[in-house]
DNA sequence: ATTCATCTTTGATACAGATCAAGACCGGAA
DNA sequence: TTCCGGTCTTGATCTGTATCAAAGATGAAT
């Protein structure tokens, strides 16, 4: 079952695909060499547990590769996506021990991880990785808050047009490509896993998605490729605030 | 209508009710006298708008007594409550020159301010500020994800019960007060800002307290002033983990 | 080629919470 | 004292989403 790769995937710094967005970004060349010591990768298959909430956690890290979400489960199963990591994002918490949620790989993914000890040690002598910390802390602290209005108060409709519109966005600037035409990117998540992140079922995921398909704001090519022919129309149905449809 | 006293209420940080829970809690003092040169108090009356989203925002600081509220709002006038604001908690974003959301006094407030470009330029070359800030905003993090679970998953009486059970927590950790014995507290909140919080209507959040009511589960004097018997009681309403009662 | 598990769609029905509507309460102003 | 605006409660009804149920894709394993 918990088939992990310990091989180790070694690589240097300078050539990692998320060196300018991780954690590391502002670090100098003589405080990456500190952070090569103490850094290990692990390897995820789709569908494996990197860790459980109330596990002790040893290490904080970066995904390099793949996908990942962090869910919070009530006794009674229910459960809520809380968050999405991709490429650069940070996972885990200086200064805690255990792990408040739990993290599943949801494609094959590459972590870059630090042991924590260290990692702390160092971050209290290097201001520029506390810096980045900070800042992608603001930044994942407003797409929390972003989610919250997202979850209190839209429709159905509304919550999964909202969802496509971040893959899209997120697809379009990863692979540089442009918002101003039509938009392709496959879909990272099960409509399962789509229902934990909207806060519905499946089942409505399932027919919300059938409905934008049938109204011509989405196309689909196999259950998930999904090319948005226009993005002011779903940037509509998201009911977000398209002002002047100034789309970044 | 905006009757902003600007009177200096000025304090010593020394006497500061939040000095040692705010972004300056691990200031030495040659560190204080810095951020004392270029501090501010403002006051603002219950209902007063401190920052509309989007405005210019030229300052950050914190709120020393009385609560506020963070708000997004979408164009056709559904609310969502992001965060609450309370004593020490930090208001505004170094690195971003435009306010993100909403920000009202709902009771008489005193805010600690800072202009914004001495900050942040202290803020380099004062690593216990950006620690300090690093972890409050982690903290924040946290909250909105807890609540991101109780706004995707939980029912209309847990909503309420969560809610309670924060304000409970909360007065009973300012106030050192004991949590096993009945807890006494004030709403801080109208139904409609409750509401706001929790993704529901006022007329349910209404429904719902008299419900728990009706059940034992709290005492009303008033409309505002709740007493909570007993918080294992509430607690279970609000479906979290009780794990052997241990109420932290 | 068949089987099997997983994911997804679609339909029928139930229900929690929204919406619409009417008063009740309460403190402050005249 | 009465009036009044804001806040809160309660009732009747409606509706969006959940729930229950079944069957259609898809792809990997045999």
């Amino acid at each position: 079952m918990l088939k992990e790769d310990h091989l180790s995937v070694t690589q240097d710094c300078n050539d990692c695909p998320i060196r300018h967005r991780a954690v590391c970004a502002r670090c100098e060349t003589n405080e990456l060499e500190r952070l090569e010591d103490i850094k290990y990768y692990r390897r995820f298959e789709a569908g494996q547990t990197v860790i459980w909430s109330g596990d002790r956690m040893d290490f904080v890290g970066s995904v390099v590769s793949g996908i990942a979400t962090l869910t919070q489960t009530m006794e009674d199963g229910r459960t809520q996506m809380v968050g999405l990591l991709l490429p650069s994002d940070f996972v885990g918490r200086p200064g805690r021990s255990t792990a408040a949620y739990d993290v599943v790989a949801t494609t094959d993914m590459v972590m870059c991880c630090f042991r924590k000890a260290p990692f702390e040690d160092l971050m209290e002598r290097t201001p520029h990785i506390a810096q980045r910390l900070l800042q992608m802390t603001l930044d994942e602290l407003d797409a929390a808050r972003e989610w919250m209005l997202v979850l209190g108060r839209k429709t159905a409709r509304e919550k999964i047009a909202s969802l496509l519109s971040i893959i899209a966005r997120r697809d379009a600037t990863l692979n540089m490509g442009r918002l101003d035409g039509p938009v392709t990117f496959d879909l990272p998540l099960t409509r399962e896993a789509m229902a934990d992140y909207l806060g519905l079922t499946l089942e409505t995921v399932s027919r919300q998605v059938s409905a934008l398909k049938k109204d011509g704001i989405i196309t689909l090519e196999g259950k998930r490729h999904v090319t948005v022919p226009d993005m002011t129309l779903l940037l509509e149905e998201a009911g977000d605030d398209t002002d002047g449809g100034m789309l970044v």
